[in-house]
DNA sequence: AGCACGCCGACT
DNA sequence: GTCGGCGTGCTC
């Protein structure tokens, strides 16, 4: 450091601590030069010098070169190789939940990191917004389509040519897809001077009227409070619970919030389950609004995601509607965070860095002083306890908005019944009787392929996948055995490996098994299997929903993909073949689970004025939790659900966290959680409970062996506490380097 | 996570 | 002799 005469210093180099994505808890530091010419904010992207590699990484802290006080010399730290971002790419409250993330969940900075930013930026790519275009119509053009002289062959230009002479102010470039034009068309058309591309910097948009409300939509009652209520709480941060059964009209709920969002000048966040839900959610939104609406989902290419992340960030999209992760989308003026289906599963992240994309939303919320509404016909305990805490605020619509018969129940006892493929008498004739009064039919099997085992009838032999300790699935139409664990697959064998026997039998019954056996009893329906390996192709699944809507298919079978959100008005009759593994499972969540899923599958019948009925088949009819959601509905199960809890001292009513850890080898996966089990035990003062090391639910996944140790808490400030006090010395363990290991809070499930 | 360094086995 | 296996250690 360089020094006046007088004692003021004239270095006024820097030095950065920068995020690297690295699966350490540590940011790195560097110099940065006096002069280098862009100032350092946190939240710029860097590139720096990373061992003998170069890495893109975010400022997280800036200090003068005096004030550094690292383990190593200032002068041995590496310069910053050049700052990507003219400006921070995040307002405040992003990099406020950004600390806050890294708090909760104990991870790696780089990893959260990761997760935030779209992969273009991770990957160092500038934010910048391409260049958009329009195309219009030519005088030519329109000559030419009056006049008839495009070819009669070229339909698609002819189509082209007429949509771009409906819409007088032309077609962005960006939102051709919404019309269904190819680019190819284009230039063809460009080529005989028909059509004309102009490029534009900004995003014109320009509408009078925002809204087109539907005619003749009345609302309820409750509907009116309920939008009352997060109206008056528009300004502010607080989390709505919008409890509505299926067609209480939550989306009209949802709309009319927006509408006033959009109309004080702000943005609407909305997130959807799953990929499958944004077209018919982008569609009930752009029919009624005249706004610019962007998805943000793992569907779009990474430049698709980085340009429309960057229209969330500019303002010009005044709706996201995306999954998981749009939630870090950086928002210009963020109005209200919505999260429709809230209690399902798809909102945590089950790799890399583990999130619950709804507890990170209200805490966001939070930050920026916005409602959020978390909306579902079955919320998450979660949520409801939250309700009991006063943290989240109950809204009730339990009227239908729509006329809707009721739904009617059946459980079907299978003990000492006969089953012919997995189906009851029972079950049989109510199909038979809903077919014949011209209803659709649906079948909900959650379990893909056609047998989950195939077995030897001479020697007892089964198909095991070695990796993984579990039965392959037995897939007929490929004749394969596939793990559907790791993914591993192999030809399935005609005679039994073992004792050459030719009696290889499959065991069980998946959808594949089920809709043959369906398609033998009924031979006259038309059968459609919905489930992952038949909507490979990325059209599927919308060419399904199409068939079915259009009355195409009479008896669907499909597993969980057919449970979310859509709406197949003449279907009604939902059979559940096999309520039995989702009652009793290793998971003490499973009845919660399983009572959702009733209440989600239920409300995709009965949406017409036919009257919609559910079977119900399972060996444990006397389940009080089937009786709670058949006689008193889902909120009467939920509060004896969470009294369970809190008498079990389980979660949410108290607060977990999880140590796991794999290796190809047992031995140092439990040397590295008993290791970790040691530090921890250093503060018995806390009050937290540790349990295991214990395999895990599947011990073996993909040739690793798989452990976790548990710590609980009813007080989650020690929790966190005890993890802040022990992460270092768990990292620097020695045995952390022999294994894979993370820390998961609020675990879930197995996986 | 990458990437380099380093120390032992089977190849031209 | 040396090519390459992956165990260990470091990244500012």
């Amino acid at each position: 450091m360089l020094s006046k005469p007088n004692g003021s210093t004239t270095n006024h180099e820097k030095v950065i601590s920068v995020a690297v994505n690295v699966p350490l808890r540590r940011l790195f530091e560097y110099r940065l030069a006096a002069d280098y010419p862009i100032p350092p904010q946190v939240g710029q992207r860097v590139t720096v010098p990373f061992g003998k590699q170069t890495k893109t990484g975010v400022i997280l802290a800036i200090s003068s070169f005096e004030d550094y006080h690292g383990d190593l010399p200032v002068e041995k730290l590496k310069f910053i190789t050049s700052i990507l971002d003219e400006q921070s790419l995040f307002g405040p409250s992003l990099l406020k939940l950004y600390q806050w993330m890294e708090k909760y969940y104990h991870a790696p900075p780089g990893e959260i990191w990761q997760t935030i930013l779209p992969s273009e930026l991770a990957k160092g790519k500038p934010a910048e917004r391409s260049r958009d275009s329009i195309w219009q119509i030519t005088q030519q053009g329109r000559e030419a389509l009056a006049g008839n002289q495009v070819a009669k062959n070229a339909i698609k230009q002819k189509l082209t040519l007429a949509k771009l002479n409906e819409n007088r102010h032309g077609i962005l470039h960006s939102r051709l897809a919404d019309y269904d034009i190819q680019y190819t068309t284009l230039k063809t058309l460009a080529g005989k001077n028909w059509v004309l591309r102009d490029f534009i910097d900004a995003l014109p948009i320009a509408h009078d009227q925002i809204t087109n409300l539907p005619n003749n939509l009345v609302l309820t009652e409750q509907q009116t409070k309920a939008i009352q209520a997060i109206s008056q709480s528009l300004e502010q941060y607080q989390t709505f619970l919008l409890f509505g059964v299926t067609a209480s009209g939550k989306t009209e709920v949802y709309l009319r919030l927006i509408e006033q969002v959009i109309l004080q000048g702000k943005q609407a966040l909305v997130l959807v389950p799953e990929i499958g839900l944004t077209p018919q959610t982008l569609k009930r939104f752009k029919d009624r609004f005249n706004v610019n609406i962007v998805v943000l989902h793992s569907g779009l290419t990474d430049q698709q995601r980085l340009q429309n992340w960057l229209q969330a960030k500019s303002g010009d999209a005044q709706i996201i509607i995306g999954t998981r992760s749009a939630l870090f989308s950086e928002l210009f003026s963020p109005g209200i965070i919505i999260i429709d289906e809230e209690h399902d599963q798809s909102f945590r992240q089950q790799q890399g860095f583990r999130y619950s994309a709804r507890d990170v939303a209200m805490v966001r919320a939070s930050f920026e002083n916005i409602p959020v509404v978390l909306g579902s016909a079955s919320p998450s305990l979660e949520s409801l306890i939250n309700v009991d805490k006063n943290k989240v605020r109950r809204l009730d619509l339990t009227e239908k908005a729509q006329s809707q018969t009721d739904v009617k129940f059946r459980i079907i006892d299978l003990k000492k019944q006969s089953l012919i493929n997995g189906l009851s008498r029972d079950l049989i004739a109510g199909i038979r009787h809903h077919l014949d009064a011209k209803s659709q039919v649906l079948l909900f099997l959650n379990r893909r392929g056609y047998a989950p085992v195939l077995l030897c009838h001479e020697c007892g032999w089964s198909s095991l996948c070695q990796r993984c300790d579990i039965h392959y699935t037995y897939h007929h139409q490929s004749h394969y055995l596939q793990c559907h664990h790791c993914g591993s697959n192999r030809k399935a064998p005609t005679q039994c490996p073992q004792c050459q026997s030719e009696q290889v039998v499959p065991v069980g019954l998946g959808t594949e098994r089920l809709a043959e056996a369906v398609t033998a009893l009924f031979p006259d329906a038309k059968i459609a299997r919905i489930d992952r390996d038949t909507t490979r192709r990325k059209s599927a699944m919308n060419d399904y929903v199409d068939a079915i809507k259009g009355g195409e298919i009479d008896i669907l079978i499909g597993t969980q993909m057919l449970a979310k959100g859509h709406h197949f008005p003449n279907v009604t009759l939902v059979g559940l073949i096999d309520m039995d593994g989702a009652l009793y499972s290793a998971d003490f969540r499973a009845p919660e689970y399983a009572a959702q899923l009733i209440t989600q599958v239920s409300g995709r019948t009965g949406r017409s004025s036919k009257a919609g009925e559910v079977i119900i088949q399972t060996h444990h009819s006397d389940h009080p939790m089937l009786s709670q959601i058949i006689h008193s509905g889902y909120a009467t199960f939920a509060e004896s659900a969470i009294e369970e809890r809190v008498e079990a001292e389980l979660p949410p009513h108290s607060f977990a966290a999880m140590f796991q850890a794999e290796a190809p080898f047992v031995d140092p996966v439990k040397t590295f959680l008993q290791d970790t089990k040691q530090i921890l035990d250093r503060y018995s003062n806390l009050k937290v409970e540790l349990l295991g090391p214990c395999p895990a639910l599947y011990t073996k996944k993909a040739g690793k062996f798989r452990y976790q140790l548990f710590l609980q808490s009813v007080n989650r400030n020690q929790l966190h506490q005890l993890l802040s006090l022990t992460m270092n010395d768990i990292e620097s363990l020695a045995s952390a380097k022999k294994v894979r290991w993370r820390v998961e809070i609020d675990p879930v499930g197995d996986s």
